[in-house]
DNA sequence: CATGAATGAGCATTCATTCAT
DNA sequence: GATGAATGAATGCTCATTCAT
């Protein structure tokens, strides 16, 4: 028996092997968004990954755990992202700071992960280790972020003072409000006449909150 | 014959027949928005308005369309009542109008309404029924009134020219967003330390708006 | 109060008291051919006699009895008369004999009791009471009329000798089978082309079953 | 590594599930001609044929198409045989075609085919398919074969000028009657004294019929 | 490793029957 | 008597999960 055609056949099932959580997580992620949670079929899942049934099994114990790995997986790779990205801008203008923001939401939202807060806000009351997970992973470190970079534009006498908490939601809710929107109505219908822009609105809202806590004499003429 | 003691027998029964419906669709919200429609049993929806099973049948002809009903139910009501009190104002500052504003959504996220939210993101991509009526009866004319309020706030000098669908979606957005999060992890965990008060949140985000929105000298200093 | 009024009321209750039954058992038999007893529901009778739900039951104890309450008065009534009929030509010829029977058979097709046919082939096997009821109540006393009727036309000549049993289930099979026909691809199919005349066929049954027991000689030309 | 204990393995479970459907459609024509089609349980059809409920669903996708599916298979399967029976014998005599005739009655009656015409008869209003099933493909093509038989034997000379019609359902109507009597009141209840005997009314009755049309000098003497 | 046939717990829905009015 | 609101047992069907191949 030849083993040179069994060697890229080998390559290539490792290959598969190891792009297969990856595959099966994008598929559930999209099935989940998609249908709900409860409603997906984890048959569906593998279909949509290329694998049967079984082999999903041989990944991930239950619906459940692939659910929490779906959310695990997207949501902390894009915030362990913006994160970093914000660090880097750590001395620059708010309004510099707001344009990352901006940046990181965009990206965001055009990506699949923007699925994930709908998946959060569905299914986090049935699953709490999904809340826990949000709320240490994702609330936590985001606010914390935002909440820095407003203090430090008050100190620099750059943001009025404010109620950092209440500024705070006000930038990120219309944000998650947005992706969620974006797979829930907005998924299957079209918004009639004067059609909604996102990426404008994206720039609009971080520019008018913006506005809204700068000292006035900072304020865009 | 005395019918004394007949009479309030049929009262009561005719009192429970046309309370039934909405004993119904009051522990069908509850329960939707606590499991998720998928999840939710017809029988514990049944069993928490205090009737079995199939009792709930004879009111609604299957599980979907008492979510329907739920849905149109809430949320018109609402809407409706909110549409009547701005309109009652139709000539004031922008200042008072948007404490209109503030108002309503306070009322909204403390009543079982604010469910409603949760349930049209989650359920409104498996029945396109409940897009087309929350686009319809709820962002149509919700949208369109606060671009009116904000369009004569310009014209009157009062506010700065402005994208009106942006700034219009800056306050509705967070606010769907505080109801939404209200219901989901709100609902299983509790905000750590610094804990985070709605009912501040939604006055700080309707004062930052405005105040994103005035013209320079009619901020408050 | 004026009892002028309430006089010919009473009347008319009193009728109706009386009237009930038959009227159940006539829309029970119509329900119960049409859908079959299982898929009947118990409000549809009630429904299509007039009367609500409870007042069947008033009536008869349970669906199951109605049913046999309707096969009884039904066909006990139809058998009765063929008898009388049958019993009132006892000296006649064959031939004579053979006619009544098809005009007997013939009333029974063009009324509701060929309906009965149906519902015993159906049900008798779930309702081993209907079985022994149209054993004893049709089959052997119709039989043993048929039965003699043969045999006299035997020891007069008039008929060959033959086997009494199957002649006699050559004379009755097809007619109750054109009766369960009638309601059951008949009722919803129309035959096609040269359509099928169950008078007709009737008179033609009889007729060939005749000639095929007559001595030659008697034999129409 | 030697295969032998593998391959029956495989080749039993193959044969499983190639012998599944025919196990699946008898196991449910014993139920539906015992119990009725509305009164049987899915369940008790899977149990009869050796599997669970869900296993009957991966094979028929409702109770309803099953129920096609069993008189589409026992039907056409019978009917198909019996019309090559008779092209076979396309130029006999009468009486040898009468006779291959009482033959397909006799092994039809003998088989579980018999209790498909109680299907038909008890299941054809309550869906149209199988009425047009069993006229399109039962009693169409039966009726033409059997009209051209006897037609050929009129212009032979042999039998006696008729109405087609008429006899084609004197031979016809009875046989299925006699089916239909075998899984209805036959099933539950013993014939009383002289008892009757199937297969002696089938050749009878296909006798007595032959002789009610044969042409005078050719009857049996 | 991968497959997909088989399982059976789970739930929506129906409808005969009851009983307060 | 008559009504029809209420009940809950019964059953079709789905789908997560297992496991023999």
């Amino acid at each position: 028996m030849p083993t040179g055609s069994a060697e890229p056949a080998r390559a290539v099932r490792q290959r598969r092997k190891e792009a297969r959580p990856h595959e099966l997580l994008a598929a559930a992620l999209e099935v989940f968004v998609e249908k709900g949670f409860a409603t997906s079929r984890s048959e569906e899942v593998a279909a949509r990954a290329g694998v049967s049934k079984g082999t999903l099994y041989l990944y991930y114990p239950s619906k459940e755990e692939l659910l929490k790995a779906v959310i695990r997986h997207y949501l902390g790779e894009e915030v362990r992202a913006g994160a970093l990205e914000v660090a880097r801008h750590e001395d620059a203008e708010p309004a510099v700071l707001f344009g990352v923001l901006a940046d990181w939401w965009q990206r965001v939202y055009d990506s699949p992960a923007s699925g994930v807060f709908k998946l959060i806000m569905t299914e986090a009351r049935n699953f709490p280790d999904i809340s826990a997970f949000y709320l240490s992973e994702v609330i936590e470190p985001g606010s914390r972020l935002i909440g820095q970079m407003l203090e430090r534009g008050v100190q620099r006498g750059r943001l009025r003072p404010m109620n950092i908490e209440s500024v705070t939601h006000s930038v990120i809710l219309p944000m998650v409000m947005l992706c969620l929107h974006k797979h829930a109505v907005g998924a299957c219908m079209q918004l009639p006449e004067r059609s909604f822009e996102p990426a404008q609105f994206i720039r609009d809202h971080i520019a008018l909150v913006l506005r809204g806590v700068s000292v006035d004499d900072s304020l865009p003429k």
